[in-house]
DNA sequence: TGTACATCAGTGAACGCGCGTTCACTGATGTAC
DNA sequence: TGTACATCAGTGAACGCGCGTTCACTGATGTAC
């Protein structure tokens, strides 16, 4: 910080960490302009040179929240075995570890009608993240099935854990908490071949 | 309908109903008391006589909205076999369809701060849709691990759907997508005793 | 190196809008006698 | 059965608020010469 200057510097990327904490502060529900601006320490008129609106500002926000989703993915797995099967279990793992971090993120990205799907980011982002997944479960010698199967455990525990409803699982220290998600996520894995 | 009557007769459960129309077309988050009034075609005062606010009134609704989540699981039940294996499954199909039904009810419910889950009311519905689910998974000899799992699949599967992100899945005619459903639904269940 | 000018990021006042809330009211209902 | 009155559900005008959007502006930056 270099104090306070006319030109920003890279508003941009000032609006959208102020977007995310503000979605974390209110809800997706709370949002709005105005007070990312403030937040951001910025007249409310600025963010208009950068996003149309805010629902362009939250369709940039779900889009790096996704990039962010498969970073976090790619730190556990960065920790794990390399064969599939491990890779997999720790993609899940990362998956949770997402949720919990950024609940309010974890909701935009995918329990709101307010960031803009159809956006080539947005979608791009998206879809990047889902074809990780699909990835390795083929991998795994697995089908479509297989993959709904893990994502929706994935998914499911993500989801509610971010919402507080498995307490006595998040209740867990760190490692037994990894170990309880490992056991679930490993349920609905692909059968073993071989 | 009797016609225009000064008293409404039962506008608390009118707006009810009339909140729920307005969560499926506009989301939770463009949700307003005034637009509700209007729908069921009353002064945007009257609400006021019924409930405090809009967070009464989607508490209310939510709450309503557990007890006919469960009475959906029980009409699954109701058509299938009557042992505890055979009934679970039911009562998970039973949430998908839910969520797939009123995917707006459903994310309130699961999804959104705006409902006040403090209220005795709501805390109520949603232990006791809680509670008939850990009582399925004890009936088939599972443990809290063995909920959580179960749960987190059809959670997943539901929120998914509901969302719309599982295409592949909802493409299939009703029979083939409950097929597809209650297997990905088996792989976490409780193992077979016996 | 120095000046002139175009560009563009950010300002702040103004606007209209839908919102929740308040309040004096009015119409309907039920009950006491 | 009939009248008086209390109660309460619903009305509609008024209010203040935060919102998104617009617009003429100003300050900083970069580039041409």
């Amino acid at each position: 910080m270099t104090g306070k200057k006319y030109h920003h510097g890279d508003l941009r990327a000032a609006l959208l960490a102020a977007a995310e904490a503000e979605l974390a502060e209110r809800g997706v529900e709370g949002f709005s302009l105005r007070s990312v601006a403030k937040r951001a320490g910025v007249s409310h008129a600025a963010p208009a040179h950068h996003f149309t609106d805010a629902g362009g500002l939250l369709t940039a926000l779900a889009a790096e929240g996704f990039r962010r989703f498969l970073d976090t993915q790619g730190a556990r797995e960065a920790q794990a075995a390399p064969d599939p099967r491990a890779q997999l279990l720790a993609a899940g793992l990362g998956y949770v570890d997402f949720a919990l971090a950024r609940p309010a993120l974890f909701r935009l990205m995918f329990g709101s009608d307010r960031a803009e799907f159809a956006d080539p980011e947005l979608s791009a982002a998206s879809e990047a993240a889902y074809f990780h997944l699909v990835g390795q479960v083929r991998a795994l010698g697995g089908n479509d099935t297989d993959a709904a199967a893990v994502w929706s455990v994935a998914h499911g525990l993500a989801d509610l854990m971010a919402a507080g409803r498995l307490k006595p699982l998040q209740a867990l220290p760190p490692e037994a908490r990894d170990a309880a998600v490992a056991g679930i996520l490993l349920r609905s894995f692909p059968p073993k071949n071989g």
